[in-house]
DNA sequence: ATATTTGAAGAATATTATTCTGATTTAAAA
DNA sequence: TTTTAAATCAGAATAATATTCTTCAAATAT
C-alpha cells in the first residue's frame, strides 16, 4: 500500500479543481521540475487516487437544469425486487446518481430534467413503470449553493 | 446563440465520461478528422457548454467514503440568517454539495466525511457553531449505486 | 448558374508529454 | 560516524499531441 505526501495531496486537489493545467505549471505550484511532478500523477492514477478526468457540462445549456431529489421506498424488502429496481434504475438517463438509504426510504435519487413538465413526465411514465417502487417522494431544487464538482 | 449537432452531442457525452482521449481518438470515434474534431470542441468550450476539466479522485483512499445527506432547517426566514448560514457553509470541507430546497426542510447538504466518528465530530463541532441553523436530520448513505460522475 | 459561406482534410508547426541520464538527497546498515 | 542502497530530483533529449494554416469540397443563397 502507496503512501503519499503533502506534494501528493496538493497535487490531487488542484487536479481535482481543474485538470488541464500542464505538467510545467503544476511543477511550479509545487516547487518542483516537470518530470517528478508527471511522475507522482502517474503513479497517483495507478494506485487507484486518481479514478478518471472528466468535463464537466453546462446543464442548463443541455436542458438539463430543473434538479430533483426523488425518495425511492420499494414494494417489499427483498433481494430480487431489489436487484431489479437497481437494473431498472441504471437504464433510466434522468437518474444521475442513486443511493441506498437509512430512514424512512429506501433509495435517495438526483434526477436531472429539462423542467417541471418534463420532470412530471419523468415520474409517470419511466419510474411508472418500474414495478419495484412502492412510493416516491419529491424534493425539488430551488437553487445550487455549494458544489465542489461543479 | 449556438447551435449544437449530432457530432457536438457526441464529443460531449464522451468526453463527460473521458476526457483524456487526444483528439485524434475522437476524431475516429466520431467518423471526422483531427482539425474539425480540435474546433469544435474549442468551440464547446468557448460557448459555455463544457465549464470545465476535472480529475475525480477515489473518496475512500482519501479517508471521505462515508456520504450523508444532512437536511437543514434555518432558526428563521430572514435574508440576512440565509446569507449568514450560505456563507458559514462555504468554508466547511466536508459539505462537497448543498442545494435550497422545497419541502420540510431549507437545504440539503451532501457531507462526506471519514467514517461516522468524523460525522458526528462534523455535526457537533462545525454544524454546531453555525448560528443560524435550527436543527438537522442525518440520511446515511449505505451504499452508492450509480453516479454519472464518479 | 455563380458567388458566398461553411466545414472538412491534410500538412506544417508549436507545445506538451514522456523518457532517460546523471546528480543529490535520504534512510538504513555497518 | 561512515558506507551503502534506495528514492527523488533536475535537466536534456525524444516522442506524442495539440494547434494553426492552407486548400478544397459541399451546401446555401443570390
Amino acid at each position: 500500500m502507496e503512501q503519499i505526501d503533502d506534494i501528493d495531496l496538493q497535487l490531487l486537489n488542484i487536479l481535482h479543481d481543474n485538470s488541464k493545467y500542464t505538467v510545467k505549471e503544476l511543477a511550479k505550484m509545487v516547487n518542483l521540475s516537470a518530470s517528478p511532478v508527471f511522475e507522482r500523477i502517474k503513479r497517483l492514477e495507478n494506485n487507484g487516487y486518481i479514478k478518471k478526468y472528466i468535463a464537466l457540462l453546462d446543464a442548463e445549456k443541455l436542458n438539463r437544469g430543473f434538479i430533483v431529489f426523488c425518495n425511492i421506498k420499494l414494494k417489499q424488502h427483498d433481494r430480487n425486487i431489489g436487484n431489479q429496481f437497481v437494473s431498472d434504475i441504471m437504464k433510466i438517463e434522468e437518474v444521475v446518481e442513486c443511493y441506498n438509504i437509512s430512514g424512512d426510504y429506501d433509495f435517495l435519487m438526483k434526477v436531472s430534467a429539462k423542467d417541471m413538465k418534463h420532470y412530471q413526465d419523468f415520474v409517470f411514465n419511466k419510474l411508472g413503470s418500474v414495478e419495484s417502487i412502492g412510493s416516491t417522494q419529491s424534493t425539488f431544487v430551488m437553487s445550487e449553493i455549494k458544489n465542489m464538482y461543479g
